[in-house]
Formats: structure tokens, sequence, C-alpha cells
RNA sequence: GGAGAGGUGGCUGAGUGGUCGAAAGCGGCGGUCUUGAAAACCGUUGAGGGGUAACCCUCCCAGGGUUCGAAUCCCUGCCUCUCCGCCA
């Protein structure tokens, strides 16, 4: 949620910076329901007020021993009344809080203009694109001429876009995320959570997939009821909730989180979409990084954590560019993102494998998520940051095809063959 | 699944109908003392919101209800803990 006193204060400012990254706010209809607000708040309050007066002149009448007979009646009807306008104000507040829970952040200043993905601009390039004396092959064909990869069985099983992975392929899956893990843990100083892959809607709305983006998830039911569990879509969603209702203190900041997860997404809009492959699956495994950060910290800590996310690219072997989000493409909670993208041979293109973004205090501001700021003493919102590093399947399918040969084996990159038993080639 | 207990400020914890937004302790902040620190002592210290301001309102898990008045009484839900049963 962005700064309600910036949209009452600076409407016409926020609304310009709104309109940069595409969305149109509803002036009117905001200025209509925060006058409203106004109004009836005010009304609200004196009536309160008067309440409260005059019943604690009934208990000092009623302690002095005197009839509070008469001056009862006087307060019941004030009571009828404030009852109405309690009701009525409720009902602005919730609209307008319902308003503002759909109101995307406000990109940062040196986020670059733009319409979609296509106005993305590279910052930069880094690895060498593998040079084949054969037609390479996408991970798709490599998987199944192994027979280690298999998405017919898993549409026996579930359905489309889910897959099944066997052996040699399984294990450097497995070994992909132990891996990434051990690296933010033991060189980046991540402290590794393990946490729920089921959350509830609060949490949702927390870090802004909910009220919006209910169609971009799985609802569980239970008891026939459904809307209140859901099968996380990453792990930023419970890991960053940890810091709901938190105050932490300065010394604990920046805080630093490395979760691996699976991810459920039900890929609603995007029917036809890399319907081939495992680029696009409803269930896959991510590892993420969360950051809690000083506010004044958050754009170097932001440049930090796409570095780490880099390092497991680079110690793996394979070309990548990042890009800097435009601002018609940036997520929902996102001030500011950055992709990686991993070299893909099979498709010959750039495909993103990380995304890195800064939230500000967008998500903080959802979640209560504070630290006590000594100089007021006071409370304020964190800033929340978050990335992949890296999102697995997608770096499975890298290895395959940037590690492939021509006899359509997969070399193992070197710093995973020590989790693989020294494994160097899968075929 | 059965039985019981409980959810109060940054934390621990008192408070069972009327200046209670809430005792006390811890923690934090400021000060005295000290070369400095610790200890001791004194003071101070919840959050959110409205208003130019004086000031006012809301919040004691959540949602309803009773009452002139609710942290306190009643109902529902959620969560936590203890014991028994079952179980990976």
């Amino acid at each position: 949620m962005i700064d309600p006193h910036r949209l009452r204060n600076e409407l016409e400012e926020t609304v310009r910076q709104l309109e940069r990254r595409g969305y149109r706010l509803d002036k009117k209809h905001f200025q209509a329901l925060e006058l409203k607000r106004k109004e009836v708040q005010v009304q609200t309050q004196q009536l309160q007020q008067d309440r409260n007066v005059r019943s604690k002149a009934i208990g000092q009448a009623k302690a002095a021993g005197e009839d509070i007979t008469p001056l009862k009646g006087a307060v019941s009807e004030l009571g009828d009344k404030l009852k109405v306008t309690e009701t009525r104000l409720e009902e602005i507040q919730q609209a307008l809080q319902d308003t503002m829970l759909e109101i995307p952040n406000i990109p940062h200043e040196s986020v670059p203009d733009g319409r979609d993905e296509n106005d993305n601009v590279e910052i930069r390039v880094f690895g060498d694109k593998p040079v084949f004396e054969f037609e390479p092959k996408d991970h798709v064909d490599l998987g199944e001429g192994l027979k280690l990869l298999d998405f017919e069985a898993a549409a026996k099983l579930t359905g489309s876009r889910f897959m099944t992975i066997q052996g040699a392929l399984a294990r450097m899956h497995r070994a992909l995320i132990q891996f990434m893990l051990d690296l933010h843990v033991r060189e980046h100083g991540y402290l590794e959570v393990y946490v729920p892959y089921i959350v509830n809607a609060e949490s949702l709305q927390g870090t802004g997939q909910l009220p919006k983006f209910s169609e971009d998830l799985f609802a569980l039911q239970r008891d026939g009821r459904c809307d209140e569990f859901y099968l996380i879509p990453t792990a930023e969603v419970p890991v960053t909730n940890l810091l709901r209702d938190e105050i932490l203190d300065e010394g604990d900041l920046p805080l630093k989180f490395v979760c691996h997860a699976p991810c459920f997404r039900s890929e609603a809009g995007s029917y036809g979409k890399d319907t081939r492959g495992m680029i696009r699956q409803h269930q896959f495994e991510k590892v993420e990084l969360v950051q809690a950060a000083h506010p004044e910290q958050s754009y170097e800590i932001l440049e930090e954590m796409t570095r780490h996310a880099e390092t497991v690219l680079k110690r793996l072997g394979l070309p990548y560019r990042v890009v800097a989000l435009c601002t018609g493409d940036i997520g929902f909670s996102a001030a500011k993102t950055y992709d990686l993208e991993v070299w893909l041979p099979g498709q010959q293109k750039y495909r993103e494998i990380s995304s890195c973004s800064n939230c500000e205090d967008f998500q903080a501001r959802r979640l209560q998520a504070r630290w006590r700021n000594p100089d007021t003493g006071k409370p304020q919102l964190l800033h929340t940051l978050n990335g992949s590093a890296l999102a697995v399947g997608r770096t499975l399918v890298a290895i395959m095809e940037n590690y492939q040969d021509g006899n359509g084996r997969i070399h193992v990159p070197p710093v995973l063959q020590s989790y693989m038993d020294g494994m160097t080639v899968i075929e």
C-alpha cells in the first residue's frame, strides 16, 4: 500500500507517478470518498466525545449518590445516533481501504519508462554463450532422450504444466538447491528458514498478491469452505510475513533470510505461453532471498542482493544478462526490479531466471513491519526486498542446454560435482 | 478425537462494570554519580488516526451482544498452552 498521507496531500504528483507504470487512479472517486470520510469521521468523533463525557458524569453522579435516571435518558438517544454514524464511517473506511489495496507501488525515479518487457533496459551481460559444432537441442529433447524427464507421466498424475524428473537429473535438481542454499548461508550471510507452504489470505494481502491477483493462486478447500488457505506462489510470501506486526531493533538490520520452497502458480493468464518443457509449470522449486532493510540502505541492498543471485549463475558457468525492468513491467508491489536472464541455447534467447525487487515500504505498510528508529524513539516502516537466487527448474533447464554435448549427454558443472558424488556427466 | 487453562504495551505480567490506555518488573531513552564504564538512584517511555491548533477519537486476539458506561459480563470464531488418546 502506498502512503495514504501522500495520496491525500500530493494527489496530483502521485497520480502522475502511477501513470508512469500504466496505472490510472480514479482521482474523482478517491477524492469524493476522502471528503466523505473526513466529514463523517469528525462527526463521529464529536458524538463519541459527547458520549464519553456524559457517561463519565453519570459515573461521578452515581458515586456521589445522586439520582442518575434523567442523565441516562439523554445519553441513550445519543447512542442511537452514534451507532448510525459509526456504521457509515466504517463503510467509507472499508471502501477507502479496498481502493488503496488495489493501487500498485510507485516506481522509483531510476526505473526506466516503458510499456512492456520490450522497453526493459540491459544493464550488463556476463559470460560467453557456448558455441556448438552441432545443432543444440532444447531441454525437452535432451531430457526425454535420456529418459530422465517425463511430462506425460505428470499429466497422467495431475494434468498439464507438471513434470516428473528421474535419476541423475532429479539428483542434479536437488544438488542445485543444496548448492544455492549453502552459497547464500556460508558466503552471503543469510539465515536459512523453513516455512509453511500453505498460507492464509492475510499473508497474501501483506505481500500484495491479494486482493488483486487471486486468479494466479491455488486456493485450498477445507470443510467445504474455500478462500481461507492458499498454496504459496513464492517463498517471498511466508518469509516476508515473518516480519508482520514485528518491531525490529535498528541493530538487527538488515535481516537476511534464504529459503527453499516449492512454488505453486495457476498461470491462469498464460494459456498457450511456454507450453513446451519446464519453463512455465504449476509447481516449481525456488531458492528465495528476502531482506528487511533500513530505508536508507534498501537501494544499496538491492544491488547487493542482485549480485548474490548473479553469483549463482557465475559459479554454475551460465551466461546471463541483467535487465532493469521498465515502469510498465515491474510487479505490483515493487518500486524497482532487476531481472536476471539466462541464455538458453535451445531457444536462442535470454529467459528470466531471477527477479530482484525493492518494495520499499509498500509491503511493510500492509504488514505493519517496522523497526524502532532510535533518533525518534518511534516505530518506522521497514523496506522489504526479495529476489530469486534462483528459480531451480529454470536453472536446471539452463544447465541442460548449455552443458550438452553432441551425444546428447549433459555435463555436470564443476561446482555441483561434489553434491553428486563426483559425477561429471549425465548420460 | 476427549478434558482443562489462557490470549493485556517492545517483553514479562497485574487488573472482573465508572478519570484504566491500563499497576509492577524488565528493556529503551535522559540525568546524577564516575577519568570512563558498570552498579545504584532520579526522571521519562504504547500504537494508530483526526484537527492550523488547543485538543479529540480509536485500540487490552477478532467479530457480534448486554449497558448511560466494557480490558472487565454474554455469544461466536481464531490462536496458544497443559493432560489423555491417536499418529509421521
